[in-house]
DNA sequence: ATCAATCGTTGACATTTTCAACTATGCATA
DNA sequence: TATGCATAGTTGAAAATGTCAACGATTGAT
């Protein structure tokens, strides 16, 4: 009874500040959505030692499209010197390897080995079940009408 | 002719990797528009001397319901020492005051002064814009659909 | 009266972000 | 073809942010 009170208190002042007008700026909801999704996908992936960057890396590397690094670093909102510092670690690991790009020199492509493909396909489903716990409170419909949002908010 | 050329190459290739599976994944949707969002967002509020954290934290103080620290660090997905950092500044510039606590003298409620109001009011107007421009690729339908299924993902 | 838990605060530490160089290469044109 | 300007990757430093452990003051339960 007393612990049940004290968590009765908590939960009821948990989401008191939902009725503030910030929960309907769209800024706000991203970032707290955000916030709470990549912890929970941070702690899914940190059995296969990725991160959500890491993880983003493989996926692209793997992708068949081989992505130059100014290219990741452009899809992936990073700066160039982060994918630097991300590939490495992943090429130390033997996860992707770095190929000189096909028509200029100056890039370099990176995909993903056939060591990163395994890890990544075992990484992919671990990433599969964190996003339907963040998107829980969703059914099916809703969570594929949120994702069709966010990419034409994204790409028009 | 010749920029013309450079500009179509990058615009082409700039969205070449939305054809890699990573776009269907919905925690790397968040991050991208969080991430443009809040460029854009703390550029439009740049102008007074208010970035994304201190904004939110200001709507907050200004909305009547006098948030605890603790309960803002909770809501803002922050650590409570970053609510200290940014409660101080807001205070030092006479935005918010601190009040004790009604029922927990442990506890400090964040209250905007009226001083504080007014720029929020002004604020508001730049982060307002900030966001159409965000959703600029969605009509207004789709924005509203938008924000209330992440409202749905973060509070049931 | 005591004991564990919570609130705000401070300070240390780690991670992430941002930026300015630098080399090598590519591209356009004089 | 030589020259100048822009770009890819890399390095390293500085700034901003995130994380965590401790502490005094206060609370609530026993």
């Amino acid at each position: 009874m007393t612990i049940e009170t004290q968590d009765e208190q908590r939960t009821a002042t948990k989401d008191r500040l939902v009725a503030a007008p910030i929960s309907h700026d769209v800024g706000f909801l991203l970032a707290k959505l955000h916030a709470g999704g990549s912890a929970v996908n941070n702690r899914a992936l940190a059995e296969f030692d990725l991160k959500v960057r890491s993880y983003s890396v493989l996926l692209l590397a793997d992708s068949g499209l081989e992505p130059t690094q100014r290219e990741l670093a452009d899809f992936l909102s990073l700066d160039p010197s982060q994918i630097v510092a991300l590939v490495d670690e992943l090429e130390k690991r033997k996860l992707v390897v770095r190929a000189p790009g096909n028509q200029d020199r100056r890039a370099k492509t990176v995909t993903a080995t056939s060591k990163g493909s395994e890890l990544l396909a075992q990484a992919a489903i671990a990433a599969r079940d964190a996003e339907s716990e963040v998107l829980a409170a969703l059914d099916d419909a809703e969570a594929a009408q949120l994702k069709a949002l966010l990419r034409k908010a994204l790409w028009g």
